[in-house]
DNA sequence: GCGAACTTTCAAGGATTTTTGAAATTTGTG
DNA sequence: CACAAATTTCAAAAATCCTTGAAAGTTCGC
């Protein structure tokens, strides 16, 4: 048997990702669905969630469609049941990554296309030149982001939160690799450089 | 003189820029003054930006106040000129990092505040102890990409193109690194390790 | 301190997005 | 195939967010 009402706990943090929902692109409604997805023990159905959040059934539908189409849930039947169970990965991780991914697509992946195309036209003023420029510059930094994210994805989660822990400790590490290389370089032919 | 009209391309840009901002908590006002003002050669006054973009005086004061309270902004006056001019920074990493920055002051660690709080309850019940898990394991997450993020933003941009230009090479060099360390404490110890 | 040049605030109107109940559709079962 | 159970669609109502002109507020030079 279903939970009838929601804790004073669960219920502080479904509202606050309602919130954060709909300062990120999401409407209220989905993400105070998916967080109540998110803590539940067990799976849900649509007139579970349509009760618990006191939304109407439509809204619900449309709510998890639009989850769906973010390929954030999980689903599942019962036996003797026609009703479809919902329920967000265990991973906390997976369901950032798929975000992240999904965001990716829908909006930085169009986004550097529209760049692209404009980068295409030629500059005819110096004003025009500056333009361009500018959008080179975008360009370059939200295409650079995109392949360094497209790389970091492939990490497990382990290796991901690892990484994360060095954090700019990295950076060090990388100017200790060069260092190595170039020394072991001047090792090879001592001559080459006079410094 | 100012240009009385947008290039082809400068409206594109600043469109789908307008677009972009609508789904990220931004509003379609603010993000065509911002994308302008990124691409104008000069600095611009707010009777500029209203003119360009066919917005209302006072629509163009409230989204320049919102780009101010997210530190976007800098601006200057001119000699026998009364009006404030307005540009974005030079350099768009600069301008990421601190729309990051703001973002994570305002939604990240707010968020953070909540789960620590909801945390602090125990949990009376399974149920209850479930959902206590769940948001640890969120918390968790988000703590360490806040703190991964602190640590990051110390980076010059130069240092943070060569570390994302690693990417998950990176992982590699953690592993090489640890491999090493392993490998020069057996060398002090020879007898400590059987492997 | 006055007035002109700018800027901001505000309440009203407009536009967009959410939410809903009812109707239509789909799906599984006998 | 016909039904009942469940889901989705849709047009309208509700709520929210944007935009605006007019009025109030600031700031500077004289």
């Amino acid at each position: 048997m279903e939970v009838e009402t929601l804790s004073c706990t669960a219920w502080r943090f479904i509202h606050h990702f309602g919130e954060m929902g709909s300062r990120w692109g999401i409407s209220r409604t989905v993400g105070q669905i998916y967080a109540l997805l998110y803590i539940s023990p067990e799976p849900l159905n649509a007139d579970d969630l349509a009760h618990l959040l006191t939304f109407s059934r439509s809204n619900v539908s449309i709510g998890l469609k639009e989850l769906q189409s973010w390929r954030l849930l999980r689903s599942e039947y019962r036996a003797g049941d026609r009703r479809e169970y919902f329920r967000a990965p265990e991973d906390v991780w997976e369901i950032f990554r798929t975000l992240a991914d999904e965001r990716r697509r829908r909006e930085v992946e169009p986004t550097l296309t529209v760049l692209r195309e404009c980068l295409l036209e030629s500059a005819t003023t110096p004003h025009g030149e500056h333009v361009l420029n500018r959008l080179q510059a975008m360009h370059d930094l939200i295409s650079m982001s995109n392949d360094w994210f497209l790389d970091i994805q492939k990490l497990s989660t382990d290796d991901l939160t690892s990484l994360m822990r060095l954090g700019s400790q990295a950076q060090k590490l990388l100017q200790a690799k060069n260092r190595l290389l170039s020394f072991m370089r001047s090792e090879e032919q001592p001559d080459t450089s006079s410094n």
